[in-house]
DNA sequence: TACAGTTGATTCAAATTTCAACAACACACC
DNA sequence: GGTGTGTTGTTGAAATTTGAATCAACTGTA
């Protein structure tokens, strides 16, 4: 793409599987590949439902979690934990989602100090129409090309990578 | 972690591997992994270089792409393909960068529109020791809890990912 | 040379995100 | 009941990101 000269092997952030070469450190290598293609992934996405549908990936998640809850309803904080997002940030997002009409606040009852992002009708619509968009694409730029004896590994490693990173977060437990 | 209530399997960024619950879809349920892992991962990254050596991880990456460069040296362009950012999301990033005195631009030899971004000494000097901060981490938080028979089937798959979507990115080639 | 069409990068305004206070409430304890 | 302490969310200012112009330099063509 950029150089022709052979010697760019080296560079990291090269796609392509190392040809011609030592098996080099394949873990490091891989780390690199799926950092990569994490991005591009990541900017089709964004891209397809911001064209699609108006709304950002973020936007989306945020809808999806709703969706699923049951009530339609979670917390601000459930939601800035879910999403990795810091507090504040849910609570634009939240807002700007209620500017549209696709969520409601309110009060929590059990906790004077808390809100509930509520999904409406409205958003269920969106979401619905939107989901179409989105699955469509995780098919085909991701499921499409990834074999089952694949997939399998892919949640073992990254169901065991999630737990752990959710665990290490809070060691101080007892 | 938040609430105690049992049902709540159903939520689906539920990071634990559905226990008592027909298998489901399991590519699906990898993707899910994968994207969910993914933010807890990026975030724990940021944070800890934005903490450990005042730079964000797209800091960081733009210093690794300079440094394994030849010359260490590449045109905005470049950085913006590499980096999948918008061209005017590296003129900021690298403005910010110069001003830390940690890369300088120049003008493009070859093409008086063009511009390089260069690493300076402060910049690999710096790079060296987040460098070390920051693969410490990857090491914890992702090598050391992936097998060896797991990273390559990582490397393949996202290596295949990615290959895909720079390839249908300009599929009018020809 | 002059012209139209491209490309490479920057600018500006608007949207988003972060971070550091801040307010309101819950809880424990006296 | 009152008092500290920790939680839950919001706010406001500054930093970052986006997207639509804009500018300047290259290309090809006559």
């Amino acid at each position: 793409m950029t150089s022709s000269s052979a010697e760019n092997d080296t560079t990291a952030w090269s796609r392509a599987a190392v040809p011609g070469r030592p098996p080099a450190d394949v873990p490091r290598q891989a780390w690199r590949a799926y950092f990569e293609a994490t991005a591009l992934l990541q900017d089709r996405l964004e891209r397809t439902l911001r064209s699609g549908a108006e709304l950002h990936l973020a936007d989306y998640n945020l809808l999806l979690l709703l969706t699923e809850a049951p009530g339609g309803h979670l917390r601000m904080g459930e939601l800035a934990s879910l999403m990795v997002f810091s507090p504040s940030r849910v609570t634009y997002q939240v807002k700007t989602l209620e500017k549209r009409g696709l969520v409601e606040r309110r009060a929590c009852p059990e906790d004077g100090r808390g809100q509930e992002a509520v999904i409406t009708d409205a958003g269920r619509r969106l979401f619905r129409r939107a989901s179409a968009l989105h699955a469509r694409q995780v098919q085909e730029l991701f499921l499409d090309r990834v074999d089952e004896a694949e997939a399998e590994t892919l949640l073992r490693v990254f169901s065991r990578l999630g737990c752990a990173l959710e665990d290490d977060e809070q060691p101080p437990a007892g």
